[in-house]
DNA sequence: CAGGATCCTCCACGATACTG
DNA sequence: CAGTATCGTGGAGGATCCTG
């Protein structure tokens, strides 16, 4: 990415940017709580994502250093993904998004006086 | 959004849904830190952000009940944008992405040796 | 099984001009 | 000052077929 000066004083653009696409979160977070998922596990568990689309962001998380893809030699194929060690910086982050989506999905139980 | 029974487990994918588009997490960043912001001051912070971005990002993010806009009937037109008690509660999730933006823009100074 | 190759669509975002 | 109105576009994402 091209980070020229005017956003060295908005990090979170820069971290946005690095993940910027429909489904790096989603993918990150899978990664997180199912440690090691084969690809087609990934596909399975992010429909209605298309090949194209996991496996260009799949690429990019791993040239951005955050996936680690660990490609066995068989027949058939294997390929495993997990997150990096820097991957795993973002663990906090994806907890607290997804907390702060249950939180919001539902209309808050705790106010309900009806 | 339409949010269909797929992405149930997913909280996470309502959460990037709900701020998605280039801008929103800066514009909530830009509001947190700086309380309330005129329309101006912060299209000038974002630049190169165009007009029709940023206040269509705003209306979004204002429909969402995450940021409050506060009109005065004055001339010439004054109007305050500042996050709402619900905007609010991304703040942890603001500071976590710019810290992690700000470790990652350069290249660690600590294992600096030379 | 794990993708690559192709083609296509759509809309998020941008540029510019205009207005109450 | 704080936006809308209009028009235009790039590229992210999708659908489908193919392959080692």
């Amino acid at each position: 990415m091209d980070f020229d000066a005017k956003f060295g004083n908005c990090p979170i653009y820069y971290t946005i940017s690095k993940i910027e696409g429909k489904w790096k979160w989603v993918i990150l977070y899978k990664l997180y709580k199912c440690k090691v998922m084969r690809y087609n596990r990934l596909w399975d568990d992010l429909q209605p994502i298309a090949h194209r689309t996991l496996s260009k962001q799949l690429k990019e998380l791993e040239a951005d250093g955050l996936v680690h893809r660990e490609q066995y030699n068989e027949v058939p194929p294997k390929v495993e993904y997990s997150l990096t060690k820097d991957g795993e910086t973002l663990t906090p982050i994806l907890d607290m998004m997804s907390q702060w989506g249950e939180r919001h999905i539902n209309p808050r139980p705790e106010v309900s006086n009806d």
